[in-house]
DNA sequence: TCTAATGTCTCTAGTAGCTATAGGTTCAAG
DNA sequence: CTTGAACCTATAGCTACTAGAGACATTAGA
């Protein structure tokens, strides 16, 4: 029986994140110690390390939601496991499509700047028009490049 | 003079979305009319544009926030600016190295899966184990492939 | 055994960048 | 003059956590 600290500790994941991830109903409640604190037994590690793979690999918690229903009964097809894995696999891909475009106007709007004043500023003036983009449709359709957040939401 | 609905057409942007830039002082605030509704000058317009430019592009407000004030007196010099621009490709850069490795290892979990059940289900199998990756170190390191957020904050 | 440090509890609020809703006012066309 | 669209404010919701307050539990050392 672990406490959560070591629970965390085990999966590489912050306690709150612990208690989070119980609060919306991925990981099923804990049993309690006498004095009310949460003890978890070794499945309760195995499932909250499925939940950091899963996450580390971009799917959303709706999506683990899923999966891990799936995999608390194993004599389904597993047909809609690998529809969510292939929806996330083409997230991934929309979105480095779409990161490539960012990175190569960028690129062009870093390089072509002579480092003036900023009047002259070709990274201003580029951001002020878009018709001086390459190309004429970069609209980042959404998604984060933030160290902030992880999610990949395929699904619509 | 524009009503708030025709700069929205005319940039883009959702109504709320002109509103909410204003609440967070990206946008100055704007005149009224008699009656209290928001009128926008070709200016305010410009701004906007600029604004959903570098959203497009991924830069996180605040960066937009600085940048705009950079373009408000163009007689310093640009190096600012460069340096916001710099840092967003690398965030980019970053960002599509992480997507790169996360997409190796969905294609391979996808195409090993023989499609049975549950139980033998390569998917569910690997997101269980992350020994059975094949870059042991592709941890998400934080960031979105969603549909709903944009940010792409490179600055601490 | 007492005590101090650490760990844990619940609850609330904050992060980014919007979007949606409710309930009310104003405007423009017919 | 009436109707419908557009506008106003204020509040809550979205993802996936993270941080903090204030109180209780546990554990190691003296
Ligand atoms: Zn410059
Ligand atoms: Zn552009
Ligand atoms: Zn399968
Ligand atoms: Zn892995």
């Amino acid at each position: 029986m672990l406490s959560i600290g070591k629970l965390g500790q085990a999966a590489g994941v912050k306690v709150p994140t612990i208690r989070y991830y119980e609060q919306i109903g991925l990981l099923h409640p804990a049993g309690r110690s006498e004095g009310n604190q949460r003890l978890y037994a070794r499945d309760a590690l195995a499932r909250l390390l499925f939940i950091r793979h899963a996450r580390d690999l971009g799917f959303p918690l709706d999506a683990i939601r899923d999966l891990l229903a799936l995999q608390d009964d194993p004599h389904q097809p597993c047909a809609a496991a690998d529809a969510i894995a292939q929806a996330q696999l083409q997230a991934v891909n929309r979105r480095i499509t779409q990161l490539t475009a960012l990175r190569c106007e960028l690129e062009k709007m870093v390089a072509q700047c002579a480092h003036g004043s900023v009047g002259e500023c070709r990274v201003i003036e580029v951001l002020g028009n878009h018709d001086l983009c390459v190309h004429p449709d970069h609209d980042d359709g959404d998604d984060a490049v933030t160290d902030h957040d992880h999610a990949l939401a395929p699904r619509s």
